[in-house]
DNA sequence: ATGGCCTCACTTTGAGGA
Protein backbone atom coordinates (compact mmCIF):
# COMPACT_ATOMS: atom_id res chain seq x y z
CA UNK A 1 0.00 0.00 0.00
CA UNK A 2 1.67 3.03 -1.17
CA UNK A 3 0.64 6.20 0.59
CA UNK A 4 1.66 10.36 -0.37
CA UNK A 5 0.81 13.31 1.54
CA UNK A 6 1.05 16.49 -0.21
CA UNK A 7 0.27 20.27 1.20
CA UNK A 8 -0.74 21.38 -2.79
CA UNK A 9 -1.00 24.65 -1.73
CA UNK A 10 -4.52 25.49 -3.06
CA UNK A 11 -6.14 22.14 -5.37
CA UNK A 12 -7.42 24.48 -8.01
CA UNK A 13 -4.47 26.14 -9.02
CA UNK A 14 -2.67 22.95 -9.13
CA UNK A 15 -5.65 20.65 -10.29
CA UNK A 16 -3.98 19.91 -13.79
CA UNK A 17 -0.69 19.13 -11.91
CA UNK A 18 -1.89 17.02 -9.13
CA UNK A 19 -3.87 14.68 -12.19
CA UNK A 20 -0.36 14.63 -14.12
CA UNK A 21 1.11 13.72 -10.93
CA UNK A 22 -1.52 10.96 -10.10
CA UNK A 23 -1.03 9.41 -13.27
CA UNK A 24 2.55 8.76 -12.68
CA UNK A 25 2.97 8.50 -9.07
CA UNK A 26 0.80 5.60 -8.52
CA UNK A 27 0.04 5.84 -5.11
CA UNK A 28 -3.17 4.03 -3.05
CA UNK A 29 -3.59 6.98 -0.90
CA UNK A 30 -3.01 10.26 -1.24
CA UNK A 31 -3.45 12.65 2.14
CA UNK A 32 -4.31 16.53 0.69
CA UNK A 33 -3.48 20.16 2.65
CA UNK A 34 -4.33 23.37 1.78
CA UNK A 35 -6.67 22.89 -0.71
CA UNK A 36 -7.80 26.81 -0.58
CA UNK A 37 -11.72 26.36 -1.39
CA UNK A 38 -14.68 25.32 0.17
CA UNK A 39 -16.35 21.73 -0.31
CA UNK A 40 -18.62 23.42 -3.30
CA UNK A 41 -15.44 24.76 -5.03
CA UNK A 42 -13.71 21.23 -4.59
CA UNK A 43 -12.92 19.27 -7.86
CA UNK A 44 -14.12 15.59 -7.00
CA UNK A 45 -13.83 14.53 -11.48
CA UNK A 46 -10.27 15.03 -10.67
CA UNK A 47 -9.69 11.47 -8.39
CA UNK A 48 -13.48 9.92 -9.20
CA UNK A 49 -12.06 9.62 -13.15
CA UNK A 50 -8.93 7.95 -12.05
CA UNK A 51 -10.90 5.43 -9.68
CA UNK A 52 -10.36 7.31 -6.47
CA UNK A 53 -12.36 8.01 -4.22
CA UNK A 54 -12.44 11.20 -2.24
CA UNK A 55 -13.30 12.48 1.37
CA UNK A 56 -12.73 16.12 1.44
CA UNK A 57 -13.23 19.34 4.01
CA UNK A 58 -13.05 22.89 2.98
CA UNK A 59 -14.65 25.96 4.77
CA UNK A 60 -13.11 28.87 2.73
CA UNK A 61 -10.15 29.88 1.13
CA UNK A 62 -8.22 29.14 3.89
CA UNK A 63 -6.60 25.43 5.20
CA UNK A 64 -8.89 22.72 3.38
CA UNK A 65 -7.65 18.94 3.92
CA UNK A 66 -8.59 16.03 1.82
CA UNK A 67 -7.82 11.88 1.31
CA UNK A 68 -8.10 10.27 -1.95
CA UNK A 69 -8.11 6.43 -2.17
CA UNK A 70 -8.34 3.93 -4.55
CA UNK A 71 -8.13 0.64 -2.06
CA UNK A 72 -11.26 2.03 -0.47
CA UNK A 73 -12.43 4.65 1.88
CA UNK A 74 -15.07 4.44 4.93
CA UNK A 75 -15.58 6.15 7.90
CA UNK A 76 -14.86 9.72 7.51
CA UNK A 77 -13.86 11.76 10.64
CA UNK A 78 -13.79 15.52 10.58
CA UNK A 79 -11.38 17.02 13.30
CA UNK A 80 -10.68 15.12 15.87
CA UNK A 81 -11.58 15.05 19.75
CA UNK A 82 -11.29 18.11 21.22
CA UNK A 83 -10.14 19.97 18.42
CA UNK A 84 -9.02 23.67 19.45
CA UNK A 85 -10.93 26.48 17.94
CA UNK A 86 -9.08 29.82 16.57
CA UNK A 87 -9.86 33.39 17.27
CA UNK A 88 -10.63 35.54 19.68
CA UNK A 89 -14.09 37.04 18.88
CA UNK A 90 -15.61 33.78 17.91
CA UNK A 91 -13.53 31.05 17.65
CA UNK A 92 -13.77 28.79 14.81
CA UNK A 93 -12.97 25.10 14.39
CA UNK A 94 -11.05 25.18 10.97
CA UNK A 95 -10.58 22.43 8.28
CA UNK A 96 -7.26 21.13 9.44
CA UNK A 97 -8.00 17.56 10.15
CA UNK A 98 -9.71 14.51 8.24
CA UNK A 99 -9.72 10.80 8.88
CA UNK A 100 -10.55 7.84 6.68
CA UNK A 101 -9.99 4.17 6.94
CA UNK A 102 -8.60 2.49 3.83
CA UNK A 103 -7.78 -1.09 3.63
CA UNK A 104 -7.71 -1.38 7.83
CA UNK A 105 -5.83 1.46 7.86
CA UNK A 106 -6.64 4.48 9.69
CA UNK A 107 -5.24 7.53 7.96
CA UNK A 108 -5.66 10.70 8.58
CA UNK A 109 -4.95 14.31 6.57
CA UNK A 110 -3.81 17.40 8.91
CA UNK A 111 -2.58 21.02 8.61
CA UNK A 112 -0.97 21.77 11.84
CA UNK A 113 -1.42 25.85 12.57
CA UNK A 114 1.41 27.95 11.27
CA UNK A 115 2.14 29.77 14.39
CA UNK A 116 2.93 32.72 12.97
CA UNK A 117 5.24 34.55 15.48
CA UNK A 118 6.46 32.92 18.76
CA UNK A 119 4.59 35.79 20.70
CA UNK A 120 1.06 35.41 18.73
CA UNK A 121 -1.81 33.86 19.71
CA UNK A 122 -1.65 31.34 16.49
CA UNK A 123 1.11 30.06 18.36
CA UNK A 124 -0.84 28.94 21.12
CA UNK A 125 -3.13 27.21 19.04
CA UNK A 126 -0.50 25.78 17.52
CA UNK A 127 0.23 24.07 20.95
CA UNK A 128 -2.69 23.68 22.13
CA UNK A 129 -3.85 21.98 18.79
CA UNK A 130 -0.81 19.58 18.58
CA UNK A 131 -2.01 18.57 23.00
CA UNK A 132 -5.44 17.64 21.97
CA UNK A 133 -4.15 15.89 18.68
CA UNK A 134 -1.52 13.58 20.84
CA UNK A 135 -4.50 13.13 23.74
CA UNK A 136 -6.93 11.67 20.85
CA UNK A 137 -4.29 9.87 19.19
CA UNK A 138 -2.60 8.06 22.55
CA UNK A 139 -5.87 7.00 23.66
CA UNK A 140 -7.10 5.54 20.61
CA UNK A 141 -3.70 3.77 20.46
CA UNK A 142 -4.12 2.62 23.78
CA UNK A 143 -7.34 0.94 23.50
CA UNK A 144 -6.19 -1.03 20.53
CA UNK A 145 -2.40 -1.33 20.54
CA UNK A 146 -1.73 -3.18 17.50
CA UNK A 147 -4.11 -0.87 15.57
CA UNK A 148 -3.04 0.43 12.46
CA UNK A 149 -2.98 4.23 12.15
CA UNK A 150 -0.77 7.17 10.03
CA UNK A 151 -1.01 10.55 10.85
CA UNK A 152 -0.12 12.61 7.17
CA UNK A 153 0.09 15.84 6.97
CA UNK A 154 2.49 19.35 6.94
CA UNK A 155 3.42 19.17 10.30
CA UNK A 156 5.03 23.07 10.35
CA UNK A 157 7.69 21.49 12.88
CA UNK A 158 11.57 21.12 11.75
CA UNK A 159 12.24 18.13 14.40
CA UNK A 160 16.08 18.46 13.63
CA UNK A 161 18.40 21.49 13.37
CA UNK A 162 19.00 19.75 9.82
CA UNK A 163 15.77 19.92 8.83
CA UNK A 164 16.24 23.70 8.03
CA UNK A 165 19.01 25.04 5.58
CA UNK A 166 20.55 27.56 8.28
CA UNK A 167 19.63 27.84 12.29
CA UNK A 168 20.95 31.36 12.41
CA UNK A 169 18.13 31.91 9.69
CA UNK A 170 15.21 30.74 11.90
CA UNK A 171 16.68 32.76 15.48
CA UNK A 172 13.19 33.50 17.56
CA UNK A 173 11.38 31.95 14.23
CA UNK A 174 8.20 29.70 14.38
CA UNK A 175 8.90 25.77 13.40
CA UNK A 176 12.34 25.35 15.43
CA UNK A 177 11.30 26.61 19.11
CA UNK A 178 11.91 24.47 21.81
CA UNK A 179 8.07 24.48 22.32
CA UNK A 180 6.84 23.29 18.82
CA UNK A 181 9.46 20.02 19.25
CA UNK A 182 8.50 18.90 22.58
CA UNK A 183 4.87 19.04 20.36
CA UNK A 184 6.10 17.07 18.10
CA UNK A 185 8.21 14.32 20.24
CA UNK A 186 4.98 14.35 22.79
CA UNK A 187 3.11 13.37 19.82
CA UNK A 188 5.28 10.51 18.62
CA UNK A 189 5.32 9.28 22.47
CA UNK A 190 1.66 8.64 22.01
CA UNK A 191 2.75 5.23 19.73
CA UNK A 192 4.07 6.89 17.15
CA UNK A 193 7.02 6.59 14.66
CA UNK A 194 8.44 9.04 11.75
CA UNK A 195 8.70 6.38 8.63
CA UNK A 196 10.32 9.03 6.51
CA UNK A 197 13.33 9.89 7.62
CA UNK A 198 14.92 6.61 7.40
CA UNK A 199 14.15 6.45 3.57
CA UNK A 200 15.34 10.01 2.98
CA UNK A 201 18.30 10.60 5.51
CA UNK A 202 19.58 14.11 5.75
CA UNK A 203 21.00 17.13 6.02
CA UNK A 204 19.83 19.20 3.22
CA UNK A 205 16.94 16.95 2.14
CA UNK A 206 13.92 18.77 2.69
CA UNK A 207 10.26 18.84 2.09
CA UNK A 208 9.52 22.34 1.71
CA UNK A 209 11.14 25.32 -0.11
CA UNK A 210 9.50 29.20 0.62
CA UNK A 211 8.87 30.38 -3.51
CA UNK A 212 10.64 33.82 -2.40
CA UNK A 213 14.27 34.74 -2.51
CA UNK A 214 15.23 31.48 -5.05
CA UNK A 215 15.21 28.69 -2.02
CA UNK A 216 14.86 26.05 -4.11
CA UNK A 217 17.01 26.67 -6.63
CA UNK A 218 19.88 27.30 -3.95
CA UNK A 219 18.72 24.09 -1.94
CA UNK A 220 17.46 26.10 0.98
CA UNK A 221 14.32 24.07 2.76
CA UNK A 222 13.04 22.53 5.31
CA UNK A 223 12.11 19.62 6.28
CA UNK A 224 8.21 19.79 7.87
CA UNK A 225 6.02 17.21 6.01
CA UNK A 226 5.78 13.40 7.39
CA UNK A 227 3.95 10.43 7.52
CA UNK A 228 4.01 9.17 11.48
CA UNK A 229 2.72 5.72 11.72
CA UNK A 230 1.57 3.21 15.06
CA UNK A 231 4.20 0.75 15.06
CA UNK A 232 1.94 -2.17 13.79
CA UNK A 233 1.55 -0.21 10.61
CA UNK A 234 5.13 1.63 11.07
CA UNK A 235 7.05 -1.79 10.59
CA UNK A 236 5.84 -2.67 7.26
CA UNK A 237 7.26 0.28 5.88
CA UNK A 238 9.88 -0.94 2.93
CA UNK A 239 10.14 2.39 1.04
CA UNK A 240 10.20 5.82 1.10
CA UNK A 241 10.75 9.28 -1.14
CA UNK A 242 10.52 13.29 -1.47
CA UNK A 243 9.51 13.64 -4.75
CA UNK A 244 11.47 17.15 -5.07
CA UNK A 245 10.87 16.53 -8.98
CA UNK A 246 7.43 18.26 -8.43
CA UNK A 247 8.52 21.19 -6.74
CA UNK A 248 10.49 22.20 -10.06
CA UNK A 249 8.67 24.01 -12.78
CA UNK A 250 5.88 26.83 -13.40
CA UNK A 251 3.16 26.15 -11.19
CA UNK A 252 4.18 24.10 -8.63
CA UNK A 253 3.20 23.93 -4.83
CA UNK A 254 6.08 25.11 -2.53
CA UNK A 255 5.91 21.39 -0.95
CA UNK A 256 6.79 18.02 -2.25
CA UNK A 257 4.98 14.93 -2.05
CA UNK A 258 6.50 13.34 0.63
CA UNK A 259 6.03 8.66 -0.15
CA UNK A 260 6.37 5.29 1.50
CA UNK A 261 5.63 2.09 0.48
CA UNK A 262 3.68 -0.41 3.43
CA UNK A 263 3.74 -3.95 3.45
CA UNK A 264 -0.06 -4.43 3.75
C1' DA B 1 22.35 42.50 -12.03
C1' DT B 2 24.16 40.45 -5.42
C1' DG B 3 17.81 40.41 -5.51
C1' DG B 4 14.62 37.57 -6.98
C1' DC B 5 6.99 34.64 -4.41
C1' DC B 6 2.20 32.77 -4.71
C1' DT B 7 -2.90 32.39 -3.85
C1' DC B 8 -7.23 34.02 -2.66
C1' DA B 9 -11.15 37.36 -2.18
C1' DC B 10 -17.40 41.02 -1.04
C1' DT B 11 -9.62 41.84 -5.20
C1' DT B 12 -7.18 46.24 -7.66
C1' DT B 13 -4.67 45.99 -1.61
C1' DG B 14 -4.24 42.94 2.19
C1' DA B 15 -3.87 38.66 4.55
C1' DG B 16 -1.65 34.40 5.09
C1' DG B 17 1.85 31.34 4.24
C1' DA B 18 6.79 29.37 6.79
Amino acid sequence: MRIATWNVNSIRARHDRIGAWLDRSDVDVLAIQELKCKDSQFPEELFTERGYEVSYHGLNQWNGVAIASRVGLADTEIGFEDIPAFGSEEPVVEARALSVTCNDVRIYSLYVPNGRELDHPHYAYKLDWYKALTADIAAQLSAEPEKKLVLCGDFNVAPLDEDVWDMAEFEGATHISDAERAAFDDLLGAGLSEVTRQFTPGPGVYTFWDYQKLRFPKKQGMRIDFQLASQALAKTATAGEIDREERKGKGASDHAPVIVDYDV
